[in-house]
DNA sequence: CCCTGATTCGC
DNA sequence: GCGAATCAGG
């Protein structure tokens, strides 16, 4: 594969989103996140501008060990990091029902604000259920900056509390949960549809 | 171990 | 110019 115009600008697109250049080695095909940083770098777009996303953007302009003095002025780009969605790529998922299952056992006062509407747990198989409750108790409970394409990326607890995290298990291929939580998250479309209509 | 980007250097 | 190998780090 060759960098044509059409690849380039797929790349200019992506890293400019803040797509890791795996992501784009992906997506493009044909090439690895090698190739990808290497022609980022010769196109001179290193630097990413915008915001820093799930990803990792570190000034980590470190010593190293480098013969080579290298004038590297570039105007200070200040940018407000927006924390928002997570998620930089919209994923169709069919019935994201991202549960909260909070024990009762902590009374925890919410920071008061609109939490988003979570499906109840009803119309889930009690199965279901109780593997997530299950598999809860054994998640690494990953903080939003460790999610990565095979970490699960269910949501567990109050984001206004200290006590939230996501479960981090190994996904399941495809998806962006693990076994469990897949199982709550993706219905069958219709776990018990209205017989009858 | 998973992942990230950065650099080097033979091609 | 290209990108594998390597490095440095989370």
């Amino acid at each position: 594969m060759s960098w044509t115009d059409e690849r380039v600008e797929l790349l200019k697109k992506m890293w400019g989103e803040g797509q890791s250049a795996s992501q784009i080695a992906k997506e493009l095909g044909g090439v690895t996140r090698n190739a990808v940083i290497g022609k980022v770098h010769r196109l001179g777009l290193s630097n990413r501008a915008g915001a820093t996303p799930a990803a990792e953007t570190k000034p980590k302009v470190e010593a190293k060990p480098k013969p080579e003095p290298k004038p590297k002025a570039k105007p200070a780009a200040p940018k407000p990091v927006e924390a928002a969605a997570p998620a930089p790529e919209p994923k169709p998922e069919p019935t994201p029902a991202p549960v909260s299952t909070m024990p009762a056992r902590k009374q925890i006062i919410p920071a008061g604000q609109p939490l988003p509407p979570q499906p109840s747990t009803n119309e889930i198989s009690p199965e279901a259920l109780a593997k997530v409750n299950e598999v809860e108790k054994k998640a690494k409970k990953l903080t939003l900056m460790e999610l990565t394409e095979r970490t699960c990326k269910w949501p567990v607890g109050d984001p206004a509390t200290d006590d939230f995290w996501f479960c981090g298990l190994p996904v399941q291929q495809g998806k962006p949960y693990c076994e469990a939580h897949v199982g709550v998250a993706f219905q069958p479309m219709s776990a018990r549809r209205d017989r009858r209509r």
